[in-house]
DNA sequence: GTCGCTCTGTGCTGACGATCACAGAGACGG
DNA sequence: CCGTCTCTGTGATCGTCAGCACAGAGCGAC
């Protein structure tokens, strides 16, 4: 019951950053104590009042995964609105030969499991605790009540969706048109800005990636090898610096220049 | 003033379905006496009275784009929601090296330019007519006034645009993880089942491509040559036939089995 | 410390697809 | 019909990146 009914093959543990091997078997944690409200400082929910936050806070109980977890999956698809209040999630597909593209490293803050909302379901994606992670999670029935039925939530919903449907033409044509180096530049400076995903913060942080060069290649799309390359070049240039599981963008000018002159 | 400022070399003609030689030169005939309603028969609108509609009817002028023209690009960006009456529309962008990767062929009945809705700018895309086109354009003050205000009306935006990040997402692994044959395969069959946009016909004709070997080459994301040959080999094994411009797929199931098991 | 792990660097080989270069084949307009 | 275009077929070469194999390097655990 908690191994992968999936089509996916026995494949070794080797399997790059595939969920094989990795299944939900440790029960999450359901936090035991947490009056803390899961919806303040959600951009979806900005437009609800303080009374309205508070009782859809009740019905949003949160839920500890660990690092490595799977939060839903083909074989157990969620039903569910999910907000990120701590740790990061990556959503990500698997195909036949057990390759994994990652689409989207999600921050604190964000809202995923969107697809609900607007009545599809969720192909095929899988998503995972990439640390441990604090997550609420608002059931669909209760998401329609509320959100569906306010205009101001439909269209907060609508721009999010906008949003997403730029990044990811975004990364279509990069995948298409451009060559590995400049879209390990472009991929680099996406994920340093990316702090923006509504998150509490002020504004970004250092300028740091916390990601291994396998997650990295898997947001790519591209192995590990081939990026590992790419990126120590990098580092010699001296653009980036390194150090195991971060990178740290030194000059991100340059690397802007790299990522659309074609490498 | 006809000519693209954007950053591209001045390439030659040869190019491949990218913009270049092909400017707007022609002015869009504005279609002079038409009393024909754009609004209906798109479900975006599905919602609106038969009143409302016809308020937005008169806001709505249709315009005729001939095959080749650009409907909008970064130098002539578009601030307006396209309705597509008849003919084909494609979106598409193009990198530095003039490469153009297409993002999307509309049929009629589709609605574009909504990036408008939800406050984005639509990122360095151009529209094309791929047949000569009748298209109706919104202004973007009618379409706040009304459209955003109609929680009906937002929801189905979301609903769209649902579908697009979907669709995106499906694109974007075929491109990370399959190989040529298995996107041609997988290209040819997303083709034939997207003539339900929302059109008018009854239910899908016949299953017919009408696109050159170049044309699907922009939009899976390879070059003509290689396309060509998956093609062909294709057709030497049945799965579908071919003639100039339009390609028939004669074995859907088969083309299925190959999408999937990676060529 | 020292064992074991994950993470990273790197050489080699091979395959897929881009690129270049034509040649034949339909379509279309006069 | 005949010339011109676009569309398609196909060969040859070449570069990029995947795939494999392994070695060293950092880090944590005990």
């Amino acid at each position: 019951m908690s191994d992968f009914d999936s089509p996916l093959g026995d494949l070794g543990r080797t399997s790059p950053w595939s969920p094989i091997g990795r299944d939900a078997r440790d029960e999450p944690s359901a936090v035991p104590p947490d009056p803390f409200s899961c919806l303040t400082e959600v951009e979806l929910f900005a437009d609800l009042s303080a009374a309205e936050i508070d009782e859809m806070d009740h019905m949003a109980p949160a839920t500890l995964f660990r690092r490595g977890q799977i939060l839903y999956s083909q074989s157990q698809p969620a039903h569910s609105l999910f907000i990120l209040k701590t740790g990061r999630v990556r959503i990500f597909r698997v195909a036949e030969d057990g390759k994994a593209l990652t689409l989207a490293i999600l921050e604190p803050g964000a809202v995923f499991g969107e697809m609900v909302l607007v009545g599809q379901r969720m192909y095929d994606s899988y998503a995972e605790a990439i640390d441990d992670a604090l997550v609420c999670q608002l059931s669909l029935v209760e998401v329609e009540r509320f959100l569906l039925a306010d205009p101001r939530i439909a269209v907060r919903v609508a721009r999010i969706l906008g949003d997403r449907v730029a990044e990811l033409e975004d990364r279509l044509t990069d995948l298409a048109l451009r060559s590995l180096p400049s879209r390990v530049a472009a991929t680099l400076l996406n994920l340093t800005r990316g702090s923006h995903s509504g998150g509490p913060g002020p504004f970004a942080r250092a300028q740091q990636v916390r990601l291994t060069h396998e997650q990295l290649a898997s947001v790519i799309g591209a192995t590990r090898e081939a990026t590992s390359r790419v990126l120590s070049d990098f580092a010699e240039r001296g653009l980036i610096r390194q150090g195991h599981g971060r990178i740290i963008v030194s000059d991100p000018a340059r690397l802007f220049r790299l990522s659309r002159d074609g490498g």
